[in-house]
DNA sequence: GAAAAAAACTACTGGTCAGTAGATGGGAAT
DNA sequence: ATTCCCATCTACTGACCAGTAGTTTTTTTC
């Protein structure tokens, strides 16, 4: 099960190594044909193993959700607060970067990400409130990030911090229409929502 | 069953009533509890009547789910149109005005719209592909007075006329987030999507 | 107001699926 | 080689649910 560390050895890694794959097929899974509709048989016929298979890994559906949910957030909060750790030029080049960071993940984190929002409301109270909270962690590190960027004179005075929603929300929204066998390669894409993330906080 | 267009009559009035009834119960359950696990008998329950009910008005449960599906958006489309038709000072009243138009849509409309995001899947390949054609329609319609809009110069010249897709999502995510019970107001929201769209049309 | 038509209901079915109890089999320890 | 243990499997259950057949109630028609 996800969430506790036991100390690092040939076990635990195959442990760690079957719960991820589960993750992934589940995701896919998903991702595809939607939670509800999505039956454990059939994740576990895909990974070549048997429904009690996962129940060995995994307390109960809504746990193996709860995991995907957790990745594209995690992910996107670490790279953000690495981002925000590193060196800059100023709020603008530090904005860009984080948007650039963040945009890449969820596009390799795609399918997790559309799961998540899709899907959300299924998880437990508790994971459901878990998860929002890192979620608004992020959305507020990037109001802060703004604040501070239009104190310094770099960003338009009259740009409101809650254009850090509008661009979470421009992040989020790309997995829904973002396919990577379209004509947009991944990288068109993720210049072009710098690009829109600077123009809404007024940048440029 | 939605889709024809009979001559109005005391009982097409009834009928049409009634489909709207539960279209109306349906989106409400269907965007608390998700499609896939929310059952008829609940959405009869709700209603207060019984399965068979429904059965006489809408073919089978994936046709209640498409005529959700199409309210946020042909409404939305219909705006659209609307106000295109309409007079306008330039191109960036124009957008402004159709961005608030719609947003206003997509709020009153939120649980449809939200609906249709989450649940579009689960839609028959024919409802899926009609329903899409709107929807690119729409942005299609808004990439146009956005290309219209450059060579006025009325906005940026660097803008390209992708950023439809980009305004697009930030109308879309709207519903994911705004609530009528929170510290932000309707008309709030509004005024500042409006502001962000023009920002990402570089209009200021 | 009786007969026909329409609308809604009762009661059922066939299939599906999350979750479980107990069997099995293969590797490690002695 | 025998015992034990752990991972995984086989086989099942109890609940649920979309969709339907046939009956009852209400409305319309004459």
């Amino acid at each position: 099960m996800p969430g506790k560390a036991s100390k690092p050895s040939i076990k635990n890694e195959f442990t760690a190594f079957k719960t991820n794959r589960i993750v992934e097929v589940a995701s896919h899974l998903f991702y595809e044909r939607g939670y509800s509709s999505c039956t454990l048989d059939h994740v576990a016929e895909r990974l070549g193993v048997t429904k009690p298979f996962l129940y060995s890994y995994f307390k109960n559906k809504e746990a193996i959700l709860a995991a995907i949910c957790e990745v594209g957030i995690s992910e996107s909060l670490s790279v953000l607060e690495r981002t925000l750790a590193g060196e800059h030029a100023d709020h603008r080049a530090l904005l860009a970067e984080v948007v650039r960071q963040v945009g890449g993940i969820v596009i390799d984190r795609q399918e997790y990400v559309v799961v998540y929002q899709r899907e959300m409301k299924h998880l437990s109270a508790m994971d459901h409130e878990r998860i929002l909270r890192l979620r608004h962690s992020f959305d507020h590190q990037i109001a802060e990030l703004i604040r501070e960027g239009v104190e310094a004179g770099e960003f338009r005075e009259d740009t409101d911090s809650f254009v850090a929603v509008w661009i979470g929300g421009l992040i989020s929204w790309i997995p829904t229409w973002y396919s990577p066998q379209g004509q947009k390669s991944a990288a068109d894409v993720i210049d072009q929502l710098v690009d829109a993330a600077m123009r809404l906080a007024g940048a440029e």
